[in-house]
DNA sequence: ATTTATTTTTAGACATATCTAAATTTATTT
DNA sequence: AAATAAATTTAGATATGTCTAAAAATAAAT
C-alpha cells in the first residue's frame, strides 16, 4: 500500500510525462508539486527502492509499468470523483479539483467500480479530460490546444487541461464551457495571443490560456 | 486542521463517552484503537496542547466543547458516507465501515452538506445508527439493547451498535436486519444468552451479540 | 500498612516526510 | 579548457506518529 505522498509524486511524474517529456527532471517535479528539489530527491530514492520508477541520478526519472499502473489509477479515481461531484452533488466544475485531490487517495477497488457504474461509465470528466479505463489505458482523443489551431477556422471546446479554479472561473466569465463553439480569427505575433469569437462576442485569449483549451481536430 | 490520527483519537474518545463512562481511560482508548497505551499517552498530551480535551494525568480524559464538535462531525460524516455507499452505490451493510473510515476524514464542509442533501437528509445510517445533525447534535432515540429486554415480550430491531463485518454477517445468517420483528422468550441465567424467535425460527443469541442489538422501547 | 498487581507515563528508538544549507554534478559561457 | 551558472543530491534538522522497555503512580490484595 502506498502513502498519499508517494501517490502524489507518481501522479506528478505521470502528468509531466503525458505533457511530452521522455524523462522528467527533479526540478520539474518540484515545481509541479510546489515543494523543494531536495524533497523530490528524497522521494525518488524511496520510489526507486519500491521499484515504481526508473531513475538515474542527475539524469531524470520515468515511471515503470508498476508505477504507471498506480498513477493512472489515481488519475482515474480523481476524474471519476470529479464527475460524481458535478453530476450528482451539483458542484460547479471550478469547485471540484481540491476535493478530488483528497478523494483520489481512498483505497477500495470496489468503491471505484461501483462509482463508475453509478455514473454510467463516463468517458470524460467535467473538464473534458478523458477518464482512464479500469485496465489502466488512457483512451486517445483527437484534440489540439487552441494555441496551435490555424487562423480563420472554427471549432468546439472539448476540454481543458488545467483544473485550477482561477482558470476555470476566467473561462466562466468568457462564457466558455465544454461544447462551446468558437471562431478563431488570428494570432498576434507579438505575444501569441489569439483573437476569437464566442457567442458572437470577440475576445482576446492569451497564449497561456490558449494552451489549456482543447479544440476538436478538424 | 487536524490530522487523521488526531481525528481518530477524538472519535474513539467520543465513542467511549457515549457508551457511558464519564472519564475515559488510556487503556480503554488503546483497546478501542488497537494501539499501545504509550501511543495514547503521547497523543493525549498533543490533544491537550491543542485544547481539544480535558485530561488529567493518570485520571482520565473527556472531550471539551471544541473536541466534541470535531468528533461528532466525523461521526456525522462516517454515517452519511455509509448511507451513501448503501443507498446509492449498492454496497451491503457489512461492507461499508472500512471505506467510511477513510471517507470520514475528507475535509470539505460543502461536500458534506451536498452529500446530506443528495441523500435527502437521512436520519439513520444503514446500521440504524442516528446521524448527528449539522449543528453537532446527536438526536436521542428510544432504544434498548436486546440484552436488557424483558422476557416474554416482542420488539423490532432498530439498530446495531457495531459495524464490524463479522458481526453483521452473523446477523445476515440469522436473518436479522433493521426492521426485523423478534420475540424474546427467556434469558439463560448461566451465560445471559437470550432465546428468541425470528421469522418463526427459534434462535439463541449470546449476551455479547445481544448487547449490540437495539430494540424499540415499548 | 505493606506488598503486589495494574495502569499509566516517560525514555529512547524508528519510520515517514519535509525543510534549509552545503556539497556535488552537469550544463553553459567565456 | 577553465570558469561560471544551474540543477541535483546529500547532510543535518524538525515534526508527526508509532513502538518497546523501563519507571512511576494508582489500585487491589494480603
Ligand atoms: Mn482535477
Ligand atoms: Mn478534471
Ligand atoms: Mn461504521
Ligand atoms: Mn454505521
Amino acid at each position: 500500500m502506498n502513502t498519499f505522498a508517494e501517490e502524489n509524486y507518481l501522479k506528478a511524474i505521470l502528468s509531466l510525462s503525458l505533457q511530452g517529456r521522455e524523462l522528467v527532471s527533479t526540478n520539474e517535479i518540484a515545481a509541479e508539486m510546489s515543494t523543494s528539489a531536495a524533497s523530490v530527491s528524497d522521494m525518488l530514492k524511496k520510489l526507486q527502492e519500491k521499484d515504481l520508477i526508473i531513475y538515474t541520478k542527475y539524469k531524470g526519472v520515468s515511471l515503470n509499468m508498476k508505477g504507471t499502473k498506480i498513477a493512472v489509477n489515481i488519475l482515474r479515481k480523481h476524474r471519476l470523483w470529479e464527475t460524481f461531484l458535478v453530476r450528482k452533488l451539483e458542484f460547479n466544475w471550478d469547485e471540484v479539483h481540491e476535493v478530488a485531490e483528497q478523494l483520489e487517495h481512498i483505497k477500495s477497488e470496489e468503491l471505484v467500480d461501483k462509482l463508475d457504474s453509478f455514473l454510467n461509465f463516463p468517458k470524460f470528466d467535467p473538464h473534458g479530460e478523458v477518464i482512464p479505463t479500469k485496465d489502466g489505458k488512457i483512451p486517445k482523443t483527437d484534440r489540439v490546444p487552441l494555441s496551435e489551431i490555424k487562423e480563420n477556422t472554427n471549432g468546439t471546446v472539448l476540454g481543458v487541461t488545467l483544473d485550477e479554479s482561477s482558470f476555470l472561473q476566467y473561462l466562466n466569465k468568457l462564457e466558455i464551457q465544454i461544447g462551446t463553439e468558437i471562431e478563431i480569427f488570428d494570432r498576434i505575433d507579438f505575444d501569441k495571443s489569439v483573437n476569437i469569437s464566442i457567442n458572437n462576442k470577440k475576445q482576446n485569449i492569451s497564449n497561456e490560456a490558449a494552451k489549456h483549451l482543447l479544440i476538436n481536430k478538424k
